[in-house]
DNA sequence: TGACGGTACTACCGTAACTGAAATACAGTT
DNA sequence: AACTGTATTTCAGTTACGGTAGTACCGTCA
């Protein structure tokens, strides 16, 4: 088993591999995606997604094929992408826990 | 309401303000309540965590003062830094619901 | 047809953050 | 005096992030 040597994720990176676990996608669609489940975070532009899945398919956390004649590229999730990505959902498992454990989270309007 | 600009927090900058939540704290102290809160996350050595409360000093979300006469330094958490921390509970806890709600968070040894 | 808007991706580049390694200093023990 | 543990600093290297901007393709609607 053994860890993959990358953790925790970035926020790009969470998003992404999120995006991701749906399904393959291309660029654009996980660009959408990542805006939708990032709400709230600062936006995201196309060079911060686009780079991210750059990295993350030299790290072999996603795959990469051309799709069809078009420009568009498909990416993929590995295998070690997905592990990577239940390691990180369950540090925010635990991160979560510690947070309630102590009683932040706060309501709206501090 | 409005935001603060500096979110999502890195990893180091959590915990740190975490740690520093519970109480003012001198750096040392900080180190080890970091790597206590932090266990399962990549070790941060010294210069991670005096260099995140160098940082957060700089930006208001912690205060320095001298302690006594010896080379300790006291810090203290500022409204400023509360504030961020009850942001980044919020941003985390939106996170478990959003990995949650797809079935991510997967049993220890996957 | 030609302008326009939306899709889809790429390139460049500065800033800032993180982190390892190592050095310093002081206090108390042995 | 040597050693251990506390407490902090410095330095240098890498990488990621994110802005701005550019290319290209497609459909549509006037």
């Amino acid at each position: 088993m053994s860890h993959n040597l990358l953790q925790p994720l970035t926020p790009v990176v969470f998003h992404v591999l999120l995006a991701l676990n749906d399904g393959p996608a291309h660029g654009y669609a996980v660009m959408r995606a990542v805006a939708e489940s990032a709400v709230g975070e600062p936006i995201m532009g196309p060079s911060t997604v686009y780079g991210a899945l750059e990295r993350l398919s030299r790290r072999g956390l996603v795959g990469v094929s051309k799709a069809d004649k078009s420009q568009r590229k498909r990416y993929t999730l590995t295998p070690a992408g997905h592990q990577a990505l239940w390691a990180e959902a369950a540090r925010i498992a635990r991160l979560a826990e510690l947070v309630q454990a102590r009683q932040l989270v706060p309501k709206e309007g501090n």
